[in-house]
RNA sequence: GAAGGCGGACAUGUAGUCGCUGCCUGAGGCAGACGUGCCGAAGGGAGAGGAAAGUCCGGGCUCCUCGAGGAAGGAUGAUCGCUAACGGCGACCGAGGGCGACCUUAGGGAAAGUGCCACAGAAAACAAACCGCCAUGACCUCGGUUAUGGUAAGGGUGAAACGGCGGGGUAAGAGCCCACCGGUGGGUUGGUGACAACACACGCUAGGUAAACCCCAUCCGGAGCAAGAUCGAACAAAAGUUGCUGCCUUCUCGGCAGCCAGGCAUCCUCGCCUGUUCCUUUGGGUAAUGAUCGCUCGAGCUUUCAGGCAACUGAAAGCCUAGAUGAAUGACUACACUGCUGCAUCCAACGGAUGCUGCACGACAAAACCCGGCUUAUCGUCCACACUUCAAUC
RNA sequence: CGGGGCGUAGCGCAGCCUGGUAGCGCGUCUGCUUCGGGAGCAGAAGGCCGGAGGUUCAAAUCCUCUCGUCCCGA
């Protein structure tokens, strides 16, 4: 199976984390990095790219909001995420997460991916 | 015109760019046992609701070995019907509320039994007699006291006091008698029925509470798509156990009878099943809620016609309308629409209309096996009524 | 998907089954005591029992619906 990582803003199932066990692993091993809205959490993979996993839990608000949430972040991700490379990523998102506009939650997405750039640079 | 009543429909729209999940077509590529299978650029088309919600009921579907009877437990409760079924719906009856249209209603049984009815009150349930009223007797200061008896009209308490009210009657009273109302009983008529109406008889005995225990009638096997099926990971450990007795059989395998043990997921009895290369215990391991199917054509939707007061049913024609699984519908831009705030102008009683600016997930809220209901949340918009009351005019 | 519990004074809880008076501890306030504080003693205030409807003469209690919150099991 031929992996295509550059190819600009899709959004498929091979740029997304899709088992408990994946989750459970990054959660476990991964590096954290918070923000105002979110909080990633992150350890390196095997894979060319990089692979976001999603985290909105109940105390976001109802599922309306939850979802309206996921889809926001979905959408900022999947335009940002080829600054990174051989990660797997959870976002986790915050109580506040739901008051937030689109706008303010971008900022604080491009924000956190600079820092995972940094602080992954820097070991090597 | 004002105030109401009742029922129904909709749930911002159009265009563009990028993106997500199935379906169809599929350039091309890979593997081939030549039947095919897998990957896949690109294109086409589809993609949340009236409540998808809460999970309060009822079914379909799947598995459990749903065996019978009894007990226990749970639910429901006027009548007739509709339905796959219901605790739902429709019609109708009774009761209660409203001037009315109309609305509400868990609405069987209190002479089967038990319990309870606080406080107040003389008395709270086989009636009894506190203040009273009346008669007779006794005492005495001639107006009272006391004893016996008759009363339940009046007073007062309470949510409720053993029919109500009026008249007659009486020593005072009392269904003691009478009219009206209420009640009970059997009867006639109408209605499928709950029940209603009518006349007759009985002077009348029977408080309330069963959303208190209970009785009666009807219904209910259990679990739930993480049901269940197939494939794989998944191999390899240790211990225990082939229940006992008798008979048939040369032995093994096997069969029969009795006993024993376990099971039939609330309990008991009868009955049935099992007693095994499969089960139990300990330990280890894993992809730890794996992949595919189930999975969306169904008590389906729309229109017309017929039957029925209606719920609903039948027939014909047409249509295919989400299938995700860390969970798909979004982000941005433009215009229109809607609502709110502010400003200005006009009409000017509350207010209304127009224009401009700003704000707005435009309200409530997102499928998770599928249906029928119920309940709850909700910005607003539109429609129907030969429905009611009041006011004005003719 | 299935099941269960809890909402009562500022806080933690009784009372509910078996209907009639809403109580306990800590806290608050006032007074006494002490040179002052703490402790102690005496007294007081503070509740329409999560919400709505119903049954009953009467509901925190019984019944139905609903809101919030917490916890189990697969």
């Amino acid at each position: 199976m031929k992996i295509t990582p550059n190819r600009t803003f899709g959004w498929g199932k091979a740029v997304r984390l899709r088992k408990h066990a994946q989750y459970c692993r990054v959660q476990s091993k991964g590096r954290r990095v918070g923000g105002k809205f979110l909080l990633f959490i992150f350890t390196p993979s095997s894979l060319v790219n990089a692979r976001f996993g999603l985290t909105v839990s109940k105390r976001v608000g109802n599922a309306v909001t939850r979802n309206k949430v996921k889809r926001r972040l979905r959408e900022i991700l999947r335009h940002h995420k080829n600054i990174l490379s051989g990660l797997d990523v959870v976002v986790i998102a915050k109580n506040n997460a739901a008051s937030a506009s689109f706008v303010s939650l971008k900022q604080d997405v491009t924000e956190l991916l600079e820092r995972v750039l940094r602080s992954c640079s820097c070991p090597h």
